[in-house]
DNA sequence: ACTGCAATCGTTATCGGTTACGTTTCCAGG
DNA sequence: CCTGGAAACGTAACCGATAACGATTGCAGT
């Protein structure tokens, strides 16, 4: 049954208890200087009237409040995988998750929200917050831990060797002999998206292959931004014979246009992805791409957020984590290996 | 950059423009009763030294805080669509979303905590909450809309016509030939589980085909939890013909049992799921399953409970969505269509 | 000039806890 | 019996904001 008024307070305690409420905060919190006997009392006055205290008056009070905050832009599988190792990081540690979303998912792109429910958060609710945005940086009176942070950003932050992940992933391609090949681009103002542009520039180069601008679509990471590109680079009268997405989301959509303009992946058409999301195995044709761990990703966000709560930090302040390539079926020799 | 310490409060700003809290908090709110002068002059001191308000101080007093509460008790891909049904009816709304997430996601599953947490935000950080989790029912005093709520509750649900939907994917199976058709269950706390297994029995029945007990397995909607069972049920001299699994994460399961076991499907096995989550459609064979929209689910749920904050909810406490069933290629007639 | 009513703004109690500090109780030691 | 000090507990200030209420001001009407 649903009692609708149970406004249980830490002084109805006190009163059923026949003490002060400072006494049976003591209590609450175990503090030194209660009785043996009072502080039976208070518990069987907690348990019979079904107390507990609340979140909000206690974090106004407090400093710390074991609570920490995620915010997130967005809730993609990307933000879901990154939960999950966070979720796994913050397992019987003693502290609580608190993901703050804004109702605007599929509004206007306030680029202000974050740093707005940041500070609302950081100082009272949450002991420290993970950020997962494609802005920043952020000012707050706790620590802030980035998940592929924006470029030039010296915060505490934890990314994937997106460089070495691009390139492998493009020399993947040029060792199958594929000599056009396009890249859609993700977000620019995020550090990964910069070297992720880099790893294929670079891979280009070192194997001569001149680098065409015109084979360059400037994506945002979000997957509905990826269509009308590909569908540019696929209707162009030389279409590349491989593109490399700068994310699976991205990549999947390529997939679609691909499929609707009749061009068949791998035959006509190499494509590579970047990511390794759940659904990139399970797509027909299975996803090339390259994996950077999600859930490691959040794992050690959290990891690294919680000792800087607690102050125990004492690695760099940027963790890097590494990335393979998973080979599947979206990828094989272009039709006419050889061209100019 | 980020400054560690800002801790800018109401007094600041007061001080700062020099009038009194009790002003800024009412140009801060849109109140009547300041003159344009010194709403001027707080609005520029809240912008010089970035203010924002306490979202905890603010809960604290008011009884509205315009923030509604999501409680789940583990986040799989179920729970992320149905978040995006929440977050796509919040859109605009006013209302901000707090997801609470304890940390003990594969820890021992703590039956208790998600009263614990309700009654430590309701009355104070929510204005109401979302729970989706296979416990029940919770006393607060807020607001409370259940999706898949526990079997007998009362309270107000969002809930899908899993009778109707389980029913219809039996008779698809018995439509095929099969007459042999396991089944593994969800959990049985939950109404929808008890629902899926009614609709299974009642198709068998109705077909005159025998329930056998010894075909059913009892699982808990965790995935995980299927693979055993689905072992079980596969190694037996007398197979099923098909299986249909309360849950589209089980029903993969069963397909991944069935590829190591060397069943073919749909040649030696139908599969059948329930729920048409994303990667049901994009794995090998697409699964056979019922849709119920999860994402549909979050946003009537969040819809109700948005009316009931406010007091304006008029409708029936309890949603039922339909459900449809989606063929796809795990499903065939069985090798041997004449069975007694 | 005087009254009266709005408009404007400050004072203060309050939300539910926490904690510094003060007070009382109790017992050991002199 | 008196004193000292620690243990046990209550008092009250405080966290940051809101809102009821009171006080002040300005201006119109007479």
């Amino acid at each position: 049954m649903i009692e609708v008024n149970a406004p249980v307070t830490m002084s109805d305690v006190a009163r059923a208890a026949g003490v002060s409420t400072a006494t049976v905060s003591r209590v609450v919190n175990g503090h030194y200087g209660v009785s043996a006997r009072t502080v039976a009392q208070v518990r069987s006055a907690i348990e019979q009237l079904g107390y507990e205290s609340s979140l909000v008056a206690t974090s106004l009070r407090r400093s710390r409040t074991n609570v920490l905050g995620l915010v997130a832009h967005s809730f993609q599988s990307y933000t879901a995988e990154v939960l999950k190792g966070v979720m796994k990081a913050l397992s019987r540690s003693g502290f609580d998750l608190i993901i703050y979303a804004n109702s605007d998912l599929y509004g206007s792109y306030s680029e202000g929200w974050e740093q707005r429910h940041l500070t609302r958060l950081s100082g009272t609710l949450t002991d420290g917050c993970i950020v997962v945005t494609p802005w920043g940086d952020f000012r707050t009176r706790t620590p802030v831990v980035a998940i592929d942070p924006v470029r030039g950003s010296t915060a505490p932050s934890v990314i994937s060797d997106n460089l070495t992940g691009a390139t492998t992933a493009v020399e993947h391609l040029l060792g199958l002999g594929h000599r056009r090949i396009g890249f859609i681009a993700g977000r620019d103002s995020l550090a990964s998206a910069w070297s992720r542009e880099e790893g294929y520039r670079a891979a280009l180069t070192a194997a001569g292959v001149p680098v065409d601008p015109t084979l360059i679509g400037r994506g945002d990471f979000n997957p509905e931004s990826a269509t009308p590109l590909a569908r540019v680079l696929l209707q162009r009268p030389d279409p590349p014979s491989a593109i490399f997405a700068a994310s699976d989301g991205m990549a999947l959509k390529v997939l679609e246009v691909a499929r609707e303009l009749g061009f068949s992946v791998p035959g006509d058409l190499s494509v590579v992805g970047f990511d390794n999301i759940p659904e990139s195995a399970l797509t027909q044709p299975g996803l090339t791409t390259v994996d950077q761990s999600m859930y490691q990703l959040g794992y050690e966000a959290a990891r690294m957020l919680k000792s800087l709560v607690t102050g125990e930090w004492d690695e760099p302040s940027q963790i890097v984590l590494p990335t393979s390539l998973v080979v599947r079926d979206s990828t094989a020799p272009p039709k006419s290996a050889a061209r100019p």
